[in-house]
DNA sequence: TCGTGTTAGTTATAGGTTCTAACGCAGGTT
DNA sequence: AACCTGCGTTAGAACCTATAACTAACACGA
């Protein structure tokens, strides 16, 4: 699905095992939740038992960042993908909710509750820069009506080390942020189930929040 | 704390050691998430021997429920109490914020990921929409320019059970629930460390959705 | 004051988890 | 063909939740 399948046969085993072990993961995330996730299980239901596994995987810790990794590169995948079939702002929003609403639990496991200990592999960095790259380049081309910079979009032009080397305006920072932060917000509350007593259509206010911020 | 401890001893004792229990139970969530909470732990801790938690707590299940019902009933409390001192939508975020810093796992155990199995008992809705009846109350007093509603608006027209019998108008409806989705947007992803890398100041993207949110 | 029922605590136990250790064995490598 | 690398096994330690059976202390009515 990734690597090129390298050299010797026992790699490839290893490699297409190490597969298996994932895709079994994710569907025991997608039904019960991350936390919820044994190694245990895993590996009775592909049929070997238990401590085989870490033969694979260090221990649980590893597999998930493994599968946050991936997710990571799944999202990225797809945005990616659609930047370059020339998506606009309001087409990412939809692509991000398609993402989403394909695997909740997936979402979460990017954008979730964080275990407190627990941190990042340096390589998530880059592909979240990756990420945020595809969402400035879309923000930089939705050119906005000239105006005074506020106050916030002076400041992040003081902070744009996180742009990296991206020649964004002040404006299509403020924007990008804007963009991920209010469609995370609709996103998490409704994939949460916190709009399931009320009646109204959460796409709907997610639309109006992807309208809103594509610019007008 | 919030009963009035009623009648006999033997109650009052009881209620001290749930409150006990409780009290370690958020100390172990602080450090360590929710995921992490080990009933065992805190028996030890308190000094007694594993099984006699049960006395207290059905199960481990019964006693987070219990916490996510103080967490709400928290965030009901101190924002009722900001509003009864006449605080406007711009005070009522910054109230959000200070409640969530206080506590980040506190506000994941409302607002973080939901496991898949677990429904919120019926007490916590009434909760919730306490706390709505406040944030539309808000929004109802800051009074919107006259537009012509959106479609989002005549949707949620269309749509208000979820407001009770609130008479806020189309485009309070709307306000409170964007408030709610964008502040929650920086909130969780701040908390959750996405904005760890990045060297800019979430406060001041906060205050900016709150302005917005407020109402120019 | 003396039973009697309730309740809080105990230990023992079952079954689950992650993860380490020691071992056999087969397949790939040389 | 012989080696040896590495996969999978079972055993077991140290946790966890939760139940069962039992004891001790307390509350209260006769």
């Amino acid at each position: 699905m990734s690597k090129p399948d390298a050299s010797t046969p026992r790699e490839r085993y290893r490699t297409q095992v190490r597969e298996e072990i994932k895709k079994h993961a994710w569907e025991q995330i997608a039904t019960a939740g991350a936390s919820a996730l044994s190694l245990n299980a895993i590996a009775k239901r592909i049929g070997m038992s238990g401590p085989a596994l870490y033969r694979y995987f260090a221990n649980r810790d590893e597999l998930i960042t493994e599968l946050i990794r991936d997710a990571y590169r799944s999202l990225a995948d797809t945005f990616r993908a659609r930047a370059e079939a020339g998506a606009d702002l309001g087409e990412l929003a939809q692509a991000l909710r398609g993402w989403a609403l394909e695997d909740p639990q997936r979402y979460f496991l990017v954008y979730g509750t964080p275990v407190p200990g627990y941190h990042a592999p340096a390589d998530t960095t880059r592909i979240t820069s990756e990420i945020m790259a595809v969402l400035l380049d879309a923000c930089t081309a939705a050119q906005p009506p000239a105006t005074p910079p506020s106050p916030l979009e002076t400041h992040l032009e003081e902070h744009r080390v996180w742009a990296r080397q991206h020649p964004a305006p002040p404006s299509a920072l403020r924007r990008a942020l804007t963009f991920w932060s209010r469609l995370h917000g609709v996103l998490s509350l409704e994939l949460a189930g916190h709009f399931d007593g009320m009646e109204f259509d959460p796409s709907r206010l997610y639309a109006a929040e992807a309208e809103a911020v594509s610019g007008r």
